[in-house]
RNA sequence: GGCUAGGUGGCAGAGUGGUGAUGCAGCGGCCUGCAAAGCCGUGUACGCCGGUUCGAUUCCGACCCUAGCCUCCA
């Protein structure tokens, strides 16, 4: 079975061939820790969760880095502002990334290295790019000199004159070319700064993915993964790092690009007041219904996200719960492998929609199986192709009482009140036991009456 | 202005040159004391105009519209 994906740089779908067979290396782009994780960041982290466990179930190995940016002048800003060390925000908002992204299924990759590990290589990496003659000095600044690589541009189709008549922002007078970039720039004392053979400075945006994927994947990758405004220029310049670096004819094989989250048909931005932070959103829901939404459309294409969609999103997983709660009894056995069919519809560049909806249908099927036995194949086989997913590993009858947002509910109040109204119910005093049922409705509580007794969950 | 993606039923969202994915919502039914949950049934959807074709939502061209990038950005 192969695994195809979108390559950004030849812009077509390819089967994924990594340079090692044993061993698939994979690089992701992760955030710049200077404030909470919005959806926008999210979508990038489940996505690519997803790809790396497609391709585990494909290849012996992979390998999957995802970098935390914690040099960077919105952390410089933000840590002013708040009067503490940089370190102080990098470390808090790091934390918070961690906890926000396992809340929403999302497993830590095999190495998370931070920039500010790694400014030997850094430092390095920027010193041999100008012992190439690829870079140059100037106002204790160290630059890119893109003349030296005449394919920059291929990844993201523009060419250098499109790109110095789109520039819209001063071109720095010591730049050689408009579209030189910095690695290195000079710390003013109260800035974090490093020494350096070109004084105390710190290091620019790309080089640090550069020099993190060259240290812990090697001088050639085989996949590189971020949002799509990363192409350019970020992706861009790494690629002309790297390879002038390093002198491989490529740095990457394959680009995959997710696209954006929008918040009601709008770009979520600062600018707009829409930014939705994973934080907020969780409090409110469970990550499960936030992947569950994330993972609802295809990965490249444009997310809306809106008040409706995660309704549509927790309804969606509250039935098949449901489905697995009354025909899914729990059996001992072991979940087992996801179908190879299923596998085949994700290893078809991340068909995610089309994964959900054979989830919906085994889930209908499961509703309408009789035998015993069969259920629990069936119960056992959704639950395995879920899982792949990041979806329905919970106990049902925990999920559908599980408070918006993880609050305590007073299970007792709530059972108290069921029972009253099923003595009523037994005493055919049905006017009483509709009154109960108007107060537990009250609480948001809905029941169930079902042959082996009266099950409640919370409405959504 | 340049470059990219898109425009699918009330909403979300796949897919395909020729038997209308999937979910949510709605409607009808089964079930229920009544409900709920679940199940069953129910929709003449593919921006507009041309072209190719026996046949196009699917291919080609023009047009209209939307979003993104070109500047920090997932």
């Amino acid at each position: 079975m192969k695994v195809t994906v979108y390559n950004t740089l030849t812009r077509q779908r390819e089967i994924i061939v990594p340079a090692d067979p044993g061993r698939v290396t994979m690089y992701a782009c992760g955030p710049t820790v200077y404030n909470y994780a919005h959806i926008g960041n999210a979508r990038p982290a489940v996505v690519f969760d997803l790809l790396r466990r497609v391709l585990a179930a494909h290849f012996p190995q992979v390998v999957y880095v995802r970098n935390i940016t914690d040099v960077d002048d919105k952390i410089n800003t933000r840590a002013r502002e708040l009067g503490v060390p940089i370190g102080a925000i990098s470390a808090r908002y790091t934390a918070a990334y961690r906890e926000d992204m396992a809340a929403l299924g999302v497993a830590p990759p095999d190495h998370e290295p931070a920039a500010t590990g790694y400014l030997p290589e850094i430092i390095a990496l920027i010193t041999r790019l100008l012992d190439r003659g690829c870079a140059y000095t100037a106002e204790d600044h160290v630059l890119f000199d893109v003349h030296h690589f005449p394919e920059y541009g291929a990844l993201s189709r523009r060419d250098r004159r499109e790109m110095i008549a789109g520039a819209r922002v001063e071109v720095a007078p010591y730049k050689r070319n408009p579209e030189d970039f910095v690695l290195w720039k000079p710390s003013t004392p109260e800035l974090p700064g490093w020494d350096s053979p070109w004084g105390r400075g710190r290091p620019g945006w790309h080089i640090e993915c550069s020099a993190m994927a060259g240290a812990l994947l090697g001088e050639t990758i085989d996949l590189h993964c971020g949002g799509q405004d990363l192409i350019f220029p970020h992706h861009e310049n790494e690629i002309a790092q790297s390879r002038c670096a390093f002198g491989h004819a490529y740095f990457a094989r394959y680009w995959v690009h997710n696209g954006f989250v929008q918040v009601d048909s709008r770009k979520m931005a600062k600018s707009v007041g829409n930014v939705l932070l994973v934080r907020d959103l969780l409090a409110a829901h469970p990550g499960e219904t936030l992947r569950y939404l994330l993972l609802s459309a295809h990965y490249r294409q444009p997310l809306d996200w809106t008040a409706e969609a995660v309704n549509q999103a927790q309804r969606t997983l509250d039935r098949l719960y449901t489905v697995l709660r009354d025909h899914g009894q729990a059996d001992d056995e072991p979940p087992g492998e996801p179908e190879a069919a299923f596998l085949e519809l994700l290893a078809d560049d991340l068909n995610t929609p089309q994964a959900l909806a054979e989830i919906n249908r085994q889930g209908r099927e499961l509703a309408n199986a009789g035998d015993v036995r069969q259920r629990a194949l069936l119960a056992r086989a959704l639950r395995a192709n879920a899982g792949l997913l990041g979806l329905l590993q919970e106990a049902p009858e925990a999920w559908l009482q599980q408070a918006a947002g993880g609050g305590a509910a007073d299970v007792a109040k709530i059972e108290h009140l069921i029972e009253a109204r099923n003595r009523a119910r037994a005493a055919r005093a049905f006017a009483e036991a509709d009154r109960l049922r108007d107060e537990l409705t009250a609480l948001g509580v809905a029941l169930e009456d079902q042959a082996d007794g009266t099950r409640w969950r919370w409405a959504r």
